[in-house]
DNA sequence: TATGAATGAGCGTTCATTCAT
DNA sequence: GATGAATGAACGCTCATTCAT
């Protein structure tokens, strides 16, 4: 029994990793579950076996997502560093995943919208994603307000900077219609950030 | 003739705005012509006496959406306003209009990635969306450096404070996944956002 | 009023040469009225002051060419050569003309099955189209049956001789699927068909 | 496994021979997908699971009549028979199966130019049916070439006579313009023809 | 008479979902 | 559980035909 659900769990997830592929590159619409059980290796009726209907297997990957972010950022957070330094980190691995250009597209946070969501649907998400997300940006407001204690960083209204420090992520996708050098830019965002967060002199 | 003339723009505009008012709503796939057709109180067969398909309808929105908010911008730049007092008109102008929350999956800057996009439709989309976005992102980076020569705006590089100016008003449609009054935070931010721009004064 | 319909009959005439045109290039489905109406200069609408549908323009331009070819048959027939002479006169304008391999596809004797004819059109067709062909063939069994008294044919069937005479015409569209020079092969099917109408020997 | 195979293989004839009822009776453009799937007792959507468009289907199933008629024309060159007596069993093949009047417009040789083929199903023509129609127009001129060296025929160019062959059966769907009884007529043609073909004996 | 903008029925094709095996 | 053939609703697009000007 456990090991059929470990099986279980392995196939669901084969189809949750083959699903961010596949929607990655295609986006939701484009996306059809044949070419998600292709890519998962099982044939496209299993795949109704483990997902009730497509918007499923979306909101279940961002939940998959958003929870391994959620995990990676209490770890971050609980390590011996500095605010800044836990910050950095979390600005590195969240362009790396979450808010990669590539992946821009599947954590719009008006999918809701755009999906149709049938009421089973609609309330999965309301489980699964928002609180996730808001646990993620308390995480984030949490460390922003130790290093503001801390007076490592200026007391500006740690929501705020929360906000502004994931739109700062964000900003990265808009890199391209700009005339400036991509890695360059993407350390100099990050700078500008941190730039923004320093206390300012002595008197401060 | 020139009747004749009017009357066109006006159906095409007719379109437009249906369309702008049903891909809002619905998304761009999830959108039908039949849709737009109705909303415009037209026929179906009518939308494509203005419009070879569907992507082009999204791409010429996007464009005269774009141009619209690019001669906004140019008007206010021209005023005889501080920097600062620019920059917050623009703030409101872009969070009332291209980055109202109802609008942000339009303005997706991956938008070409998840659109099929026929050969001439790309070319299409190359030569009015992306020219008109480095426009506004140019207009915005001139004034916050006439600001920074003007010593009123702290010196960081305008390019990238331009990045963060705009990420900071797309920010505010994540907001709802966060704990806080919608319209203090909104200004919030925006004061934020106008508290990093600030120059330290000695007295600071 | 004689003037206005020579205006009219130009324009109908107009309007049935941009129909073998486009019919001709792109056979009956594939072409568009609105071609039709290009080709001939004139706007869509008008060739509806003309032409009840389309079927009926394809219908009349059957009549007009199928009166064309009688007319010069008429001609030919009449003019003072010997059978075999007046025979190849028409091989050679029939091959030029109406069984050109272009316009194949016009002259296929199966066309009202292919194209939905109202029972309006349907009569059109039984009232232009089938007698001018009948007397065609009456034109050419004519032909050969004088040759045939003359002693310059062999003796077979008339009516048979004039299937095949046709049938030789038209099978040089298939030319292309054999291993043949075009033009020498369109001279020896003409050739043989002589050749088998030849009277053999003297005691023949 | 084969029985599966067995099965497909019986869904695919099961539309061609759909396809071919429909074809013959409205033409291609006349046809819907829709009457072809109804016609085969199978949803739309089934039909393109073994074809990939409505041309394709079209072109697989000229294929298949014509891969069936080289078949017999193949087994009718095998059998121990004079050249005529060969020729009169295909002549009566073919004018009940590939040129039988009702299907005479499935087979006019102009289809690639009416049809619009992408380039994929271009290449499907010219690999399925153009090779094939050569053939038979091939195994035709062998066996008439056999009847010339036997002295059975008259000493015609074998090629042309092939193309008068076909041209015969094919003129007989002309016959319905023609004031003579049907099947007299039929028989009449294919006797002209094997008149034609009589050497000519010393006492001729 | 002439126009061409507007119409909307119609069709090819896609693909999420079902279900017999 | 796993499969993949089958389904059919849905939609983009075309184009013959109409009609107000």
């Amino acid at each position: 029994m456990t090991k059929q659900g470990s099986i279980e769990e392995t196939k669901r997830n084969q189809i949750l990793k083959a699903a961010e592929e596949v929607f990655a590159q295609k986006g939701f619409f484009k996306a059809t579950i044949e070419e998600i059980a292709e890519q998962a290796q099982i044939a496209k009726g299993t795949v109704y076996l483990y997902f009730p209907d497509k918007p499923s297997i979306f909101i279940n990957l961002l939940a998959k997502k958003l929870n391994e972010t959620k995990m990676r950022l209490l770890e971050i957070k609980a390590e011996t560093l500095s605010s800044e330094e836990k910050l950095r980190k979390i600005f590195d691995y969240l362009s790396k995943t979450l808010f990669k250009p590539k992946y821009a597209q599947l954590f719009q946070t008006h999918s809701e919208k755009v999906i149709t969501l049938t009421n089973n649907i609609m309330s999965e998400f309301k489980e699964k994603v928002t609180p996730q997300l808001k646990e993620i940006i308390k995480i984030i407001a949490e460390i922003i307000n130790q290093g503001i204690k801390d007076r490592e960083f200026k007391k500006f209204d740690p929501k705020l900077l929360t906000l502004l420090f994931i739109s700062t992520i964000r900003s990265l996708s808009l890199r391209k219609f700009y005339p400036l050098n991509y890695h360059y830019s993407a350390n100099a965002l990050k700078e500008l950030f941190f730039e923004i967060l320093k206390p300012r002199g002595k008197n401060d």
